[in-house]
RNA sequence: CGGGGCGUAGCGCAGUUUGGUAGCGCAUCGGUCUUGGGAACCGAGGGUCGGAGGUUCAAGUCCUCUCGCCCCGACCA
């Protein structure tokens, strides 16, 4: 390609309103452009970059034995309510009505349609296992799209979904997902980490996620410092067993706190650690049930275990106004006593003696309240999210914490959908059963942009090879100098002949330019032609990733490019 | 959905407090000169100041409404 001819229009300045580095780059570089909150035009050098991981995806999901079709971005309604989804998923779902005023949705994710598929024309065991996959569009109406492609409305996704006679198959059928997105993420040359996942609205039995390693990440990746244990923060167990106070029990006084709401304050006012105010969450779970849910102050409340303990579809905060009615205080001043709702309690609650609560009254606090003598707890369980140094369950070793962007997840679905939907196969005996599913996704523009966020400098971005939109970019720098022009153009044939990806930057443009927008763009390898280095009859080239400067001799230049090339493919 | 902020040339911003001829840098176009790290100089074009309504002799600036975008939180494959 002839960049002269080409469309890349790159930026000096970073756009005012992008946040995290892959953004900002991805934008400068000329290879998005933002429509609207959370959608974007892809430029042509996004465009190759996403297409490469795309067919990085089909070949090793194809390897896999998964088959690609096609499914719509607009489904029906009808689907949805069948699989009792429509109510449940929220305003994420993208709903609109045609012309004949029914209703519509951009799908968001596929498990509907890709079941609605396979009932109708898989009838046999005999037609069992089978992976169905497809990369396409899809619309999530995100509350708050933000950093570019990392978390868009209007997203590319890899989704794959399995379909077995069996749990031990479906099992294998995970397995075999999770073999081959280890091969992606890995051919993409990206660092990740596989995490034990909370399976969320998917839903499901169990799920892992492929997390990226990066600071910018949206995840908190609990894994352990000697063994190989992972989990994201909403799954990862606290295990630990807290320690039985030794104390006598005192009898509660009541004290006033005026105008503190947070623990810290409390804490502080009262002259007791942290840890020994606890905090009372008042929560709505599934079936509007208001239920108290009570932690260490020091400890953080985790939504998804509380519930995947209470099994129900959600949990959120109250309102305050649910908040009154239930407790007959304001909010910032709940406590256990004397409030009618079922009350659960983390297990760090258990051996707490004489510890601090809200008085369900403003600027109330009660001290020296005891589960037991002073009001019933239903059940304690873990509820708080995992911090680094707690224990690991798998290995007894301690927890660390990272930031990870989710690239991939998959789940196993179990029955979920086939029961809904009546996806039915016929077994040996001729008896019906129901088809065992998983589903496998993978953000596409998003293992660009954690691409990215891994490997850049203050230059710009450092692709690697893999997923580089261009794998050599040669630089003329002196357009005026015959021999530099030629030698350029010759090597440029020369280069594309041999399948390489290169892009010759003719531009009548100084050098400078041409170097700021190699670096900014990220070619894996740079050649610089100048008029100073071929009076000596060489040539420059550059390997972006390490900086490195090669000289050699023009008529070198070929074989060195293809064996950096070559080398560069067979690094990780 | 709660809190905060922003919308002025393609991009980045000033001007709004205190109403009085719409500006700067970069980019673009023409020219001179330069040519290995985003050159310099001369000249030019480009604006419904997000939109609607109002106040006023006069509104980018004040008032009301509205739309869009960003950040923090909540939520979320």
């Amino acid at each position: 390609m002839r960049l002269s001819k080409y469309f890349l229009p790159t930026l000096r300045e970073n756009p005012a309103d992008a946040e995290v580095v892959s953004h900002k780059l991805m934008m400068r570089a000329g290879m998005i452009r933002k429509v609207a909150a959370g959608i974007y035009d892809y430029l042509p050098m996004g465009l190759i970059v996403i297409r490469k991981v795309e067919n990085i995806i089909r070949k090793y999901m194809n390897e896999a034995g998964a088959i690609e079709v096609l499914m719509p971005a607009v489904v029906p309604a009808e689907l949805w309510k069948e699989s009792g989804r429509w109510n449940v998923y929220g305003k994420e779902l993208l709903r609109f009505k045609d012309r004949h005023d029914r209703d519509f949705c951009m799908g968001p994710t596929h498990e509907e349609v890709v079941t609605d598929i396979v009932r109708n024309e898989v009838k046999s065991y005999k037609d069992l296992p089978i992976n169905l996959y497809q990369i396409q569009t899809k619309f999530r109406d995100e509350v708050r799209p933000r950093f570019g492609l990392m978390r868009g409305r209007e997203f590319i996704m890899k989704d794959a979904y399995s379909f077995d006679t069996t749990d031990e198959g479906a099992e294998k059928s995970y397995r075999d997902m999770r073999d081959a997105y280890c091969k992606i993420f890995k051919a993409c040359g990206l660092k990740y980490k596989v995490v034990e996942a909370d399976s969320g609205a998917i839903g499901g039995n169990f799920s892992h996620e492929f997390m990226v390693t990066a600071e910018t990440g949206e995840d908190f990746v609990i894994s352990c410092d000697s063994c190989d244990y992972a989990a994201n923060i909403e799954k990862a167990p606290v295990i630990d067993v807290w320690q039985e106070e030794d104390e006598p029990l005192k009898s509660v006084e009541r004290v006033e706190t005026k105008n503190m709401k947070t623990v810290t304050d409390v804490a502080n006012y009262l002259g007791v650690p942290e840890k020994k105010v606890v905090k009372t969450m008042i929560l709505r779970a599934g079936n509007d049930d208001i239920i108290a849910v009570m932690i260490r102050g020091d400890h953080e409340l985790n939504m998804a275990k509380i519930k995947n303990f209470l099994n129900v579809p959600y949990v959120e905060f109250a309102t305050p106004e649910e908040i009154l009615k239930s407790t007959n205080g304001p909010l910032g001043y709940s406590g256990p006593i004397g409030i009618n709702v079922k009350i659960f309690a983390d297990n760090a609650l258990k051996g707490m003696k004489n510890y601090v609560v809200g008085g369900n009254e403003k600027d109330i606090h009660l001290l020296n309240v005891n589960h037991g003598r002073d009001f019933s707890i239903v059940a304690f369980s873990d509820f708080i999210n995992a911090k680094p140094g707690n224990t690991c369950p798998k290995c007894g070793g301690k927890y660390v914490i990272t930031k990870g962007i989710e690239v991939g997840h998959i789940f196993k679905l179990g029955t979920k959908y086939s029961k809904s939907m009546k996806a039915i196969y016929l077994d040996k005996d001729g008896k019906q059963q129901y088809i065992v599913m998983g589903c496998y996704g993978i953000g596409v523009g998003r293992t660009a942009a954690a691409a990215i966020e891994q490997n850049h400098d203050e230059k710009g971005i450092i692709w690697p090879i893999q997923m580089a939109p261009f794998e050599v970019a040669i630089l003329p720098l002196n357009d005026d100098n015959e021999d530099v022009v030629n030698l350029a153009e010759t090597l440029y044939i020369k280069l594309q002949k041999k399948g390489v990806e290169v892009i010759l930057d003719d531009r009548k443009e100084r050098a400078g330019v041409k170097f700021n927008d190699a670096e900014l763009v990220g070619y894996p390898i740079r050649v610089n032609i100048g008029k100073k280095t071929l009076e000596n009859g060489e040539v420059e080239i550059i390997i972006r990733k390490t900086g490195e400067k090669i000289s050699c001799k023009k008529d070198d230049a070929l074989s060195k490019i293809l064996e950096i090339r070559e080398k560069l493919y067979n690094e990780d």
